[in-house]
DNA sequence: TTGTAGGCGTTATCAT
DNA sequence: ATGATAACGCCTACAA
């Protein structure tokens, strides 16, 4: 039994061992000075007195918590939750903990939640910014001039050096749009995002880059943009499909989109992907579940995870910002081809 | 500026003051005691020399830490990046965080995850056990009478009086089955989970209960088990349609294997719902998006995450066990009829 | 109303 | 190889 009624702590290991706190922690830190014998004692006591260190308690004394804080818009949308898979997968391996905050795609609740990952003592943060185009630059220039270290992944502030996890959306965007070609297609249509977001901009400006590298016109009237990621009116749909020529292939930068597109072709007697193909954007968990299978780009959300996370913590074990000397680290995307697009 | 060159803390304010630390301390807690010269002067000067509470000291002082473990088999499956978000959205409402960890489905590196969430001094902890059939009943009854306040939600272990958030699955499936049954289905299958869970074994028992309050028989060779969640063999189907006298109806404890039966059926020419329907349980994203829509049975993961967290923080409260008086709260499942089932 | 002092549990720096 | 002591930053009796 441990003295006091509550927790044991390493003074009551020494109490009983009529040894000094201090050697306890040693022995327990497998700190190389103590002897053998000491130790197993220690060791021993210690098993039989239930004691469990105190993490916070050592996090105070040595000025680091091993935590480490995670902001995204929504824990609970599949790139996310997929990306803090990696993130938390990696940071177990190396003892670390993390920390899970949403910011609902507000940037001012992303700032309030910066500060209360902080007062918590996180060693770093990881951040996916923000969607509602009114990131601070500003604030996030403070926060890594000020010492603390921080990732950014998936979408990152514009106009600022910090380390970066992206994916390279144009580069996506354009293989997927050749693997159309490639396949055939001529009028490919391009459902696009809000282009004041850089991912969006990207996956755009790949579609372009691609039609022109193929001498294919690019035409305003073959593009459309959604209002979001989950918009899925199917008039986006109709509207294309009511032009006097319509596409014979659509390569939408949502996944969402791209099924509602789907379902209304398919409901107008279209044959998918002979009379119309579709691509799209993110590989979400339902595209191979859909009928015909959808095609769609890998955003390597797994492997977004784990690099940032262990580009967080080399940085933090260098003592230094994270990835100094190569900012921004960029993924591959994988355009994976399926029936509505074979 | 702060005095040494590192964080601000409430002496550096008190020093710079003329005061001393217990004051800022008292100021900054807003205790009435302080007079209000006094306040408005400290939190003046916290905010000059952009003060941020420490969290962790004021944790340790206090002994408790604001943070609540979390422990689910994998952050990224649609069920459980839900009730996260749930969790996290009820917690931060009252100043507390989530530290997340995932169990992979394994009861020993559960164990260990709990063991890991105490060190860090978590308030208490949310679970939904692992589904590897292993969990030991006496680790949880032990760690509950140890005192700390556990609330388990979805598969809970079994034979143990611990506060609980479940959903009535045999009344989903029953639910589920009648509502095939009054849409004039009458041979209806069932694609069963693993029954040593209790969660598949109440959704079969629900179906069979459906049944017989039809007067409808339970016939064994309409019943199938499905390896997992997940399986998504198309055998399973086949296997069932090859039979002389075939289903009309399948009700799916697994919206996956729904989903990958309604394909194969479609394959076959077979029209969904006028000749087999299909009825699946999870309510997946998916389930919306696939042609035609799948129906689905509900299992209110928001509300379960946030009920769950309201549960634990009024224990943490009270200072008492969660919801001894009610220990188990059982919600209600919904049924969700779509195309395949209309 | 404010100051003093002690301690939460650990670790790091001395000294022995 | 071990012990004594102080400190991490905060809170809270108790005293003034």
């Amino acid at each position: 039994m441990a003295r006091k009624s509550g927790k044991t702590t390493i003074h009551d290991i020494a109490f009983e061992l009529r040894l000094n706190a201090s050697t306890v922690s040693r022995a327990l830190a497998n700190k190389p000075v103590v002897s053998q014998k000491t130790r197993n004692l220690v060791l021993a006591k210690a098993k039989e007195l239930n004691y469990r260190p105190n993490h916070m308690a050592a996090a105070l004394r040595r000025g680091r918590s091993d935590i480490l804080g995670v902001i995204v818009p929504a824990i609970d949308r599949a790139f996310f939750a997929s990306v803090i898979r990696g993130i938390e997968e990696k940071a177990g391996e190396q003892g670390y903990h993390i920390m899970v905050c949403q910011s609902y795609d507000s940037s001012m609740r992303e700032r309030t939640m910066v500060e209360t990952l902080r007062r918590v003592q996180v060693d770093g943060i990881l951040i996916s910014v923000a969607k509602d185009g009114k990131t601070d630059t500003a604030f996030y220039r403070k926060l890594i001039d000020g010492g603390l270290p921080v990732q950014f992944f998936d979408n990152i502030p514009e106009g600022i050096e910090a380390p970066a996890v992206v994916i390279d959306d144009e580069k996506g965007a354009f293989d997927a749009t050749t693997h159309l070609i490639k396949s055939g297609y001529r009028r490919i249509a391009h459902l696009c995002g809000p282009q004041h977001l850089h991912i969006y901009r990207d996956r755009y400006l790949g579609y372009t880059r691609a039609l022109k590298e193929a001498g294919l016109p690019v035409e305003d009237e073959l593009i459309v943009e959604i209002g979001s990621h989950f918009d899925t009116s199917p008039e986006i749909f109709s509207r294309l499909w009511e032009r006097p020529n319509p596409p014979d292939a659509i390569f939408s930068a949502s996944d969402y989109s791209a099924a509602v597109g789907l379902k209304a072709a398919l409901k107008l007697g279209l044959r998918v992907p002979e009379d119309l193909a579709f691509m799209g954007f993110s590989n979400e968990p339902f595209t191979e579940i859909i009928t015909p299978q959808l095609s769609s780009v890998d955003q390597q959300t797994l492997e977004m995870g784990r690099r940032s996370a262990e580009r967080l913590m080399a940085a933090l074990n260098n003592n230094s910002t994270p990835a100094k000397t190569e900012p921004k680290l960029v993924l591959l995307p994988k355009v994976i081809v399926r029936e509505s697009s074979s």
